[in-house]
DNA sequence: AGCCAGGACAAGT
DNA sequence: ACTTGTCATGGC
């Protein structure tokens, strides 16, 4: 469960337990997960969406038969087996564009710093986390426009809050939206979200792929292009350039805990 | 105490 | 089209 809500893909999932369950805020609702006798178990206060969940889990997708045929290359195999929990989450667009803003040259545990106190000055306060601790909602665009540039230095998110901004607007106006990108090819896709600013390939490459689903966007951040030289030097074998994404997160993981 | 982090950007070749 | 310096902050 660690492998899939903490790997650097979601920031606001977190245990209170040691792993055995996990707290997170998604679109404004509080969930509970955790493992019983082997099934993916599910709580909220909030009315439960069950295709949501499943879409959100990405339980539509067949990750055994998926990590079958990533284990064909023997490489592969050893990321995969390393971590073989990791799904890539379908997240909200709009968070996961505003987090990756954020994300740039910093690190996870400051990122989760960064977006928690987004969320405690812009968000709504929607509950409370088992410590007794607030939770609050991923705050709308508009909120984090409405709030201001001065008020954001509260974040210390440093030279990313013009970033957060210009992200924040293009979502309010709706001049960026999700559903814009229906239908675009891959390199539409990259060539719209380049015009935000604090956008560049890196970010890019995570908005699409872990806010839009779009599985063949491969980011290469530090830890990849080190795991890369090692582990691919003449790159990701092309057979796997629709699912790229997927492999980059076992690579990433990988990578983290190995090299 | 310093190096580094899910990098982008502008200025310089 | 590539290379380089700079940027704010804090985790480890």
């Amino acid at each position: 469960m660690a492998a899939t809500l903490d790997c650097g893909q979601a920031f606001r999932w977190k245990t209170y337990d040691n792993g055995i369950s996990y707290v997170g805020v998604v679109d404004g609702a509080i969930y509970k997960v955790m493992y019983i006798d082997n099934n993916l178990v599910v709580e909220s206060d909030s009315k439960l969406d069950v295709d949501f969940l499943i879409n959100y889990f990405s339980l539509d997708i067949d990750y055994l038969q998926l990590q079958e045929e990533l284990k064909k290359n023997p490489t592969l195999r050893k990321c995969v087996e390393h971590a073989p929990g990791i799904r890539v989450l379908r997240q909200s667009f709009d968070e996961v564009l505003i987090s990756f803003v954020i994300s740039q040259n910093n690190n996870i545990s400051r990122i989760k710093g960064i977006i928690e106190r987004l969320c405690e000055m812009c968000g709504e306060k929607i509950g409370k986390a088992p410590d007794g601790s607030h939770l609050y909602s991923f705050p709308s665009p508009k909120a984090i426009v409405n709030c201001g540039e001065e008020n954001l230095s509260y974040l210390r998110a440093g030279y990313r809050v013009p970033g957060i901004l210009d992200a924040s607007n293009k979502l309010a106006s709706k001049e960026v939206s999700a559903e814009m990108f229906d239908g675009i090819d891959d390199e539409q896709v990259q060539k719209i979200l380049l015009r935000i600013y604090g956008v560049g390939p890196k970010v890019a490459d995570c908005v699409a792929l872990f806010g839009l689903g779009r599985f063949s966007f491969f980011p290469k951040d530090v830890w990849i292009k080190r795991a890369m030289e090692k582990l691919f030097p003449r790159g990701l074998p092309q057979k796997y350039s629709s699912i790229a994404g997927i492999a980059q997160q076992y690579i990433f993981d990988y990578a983290r805990a190995e090299l």
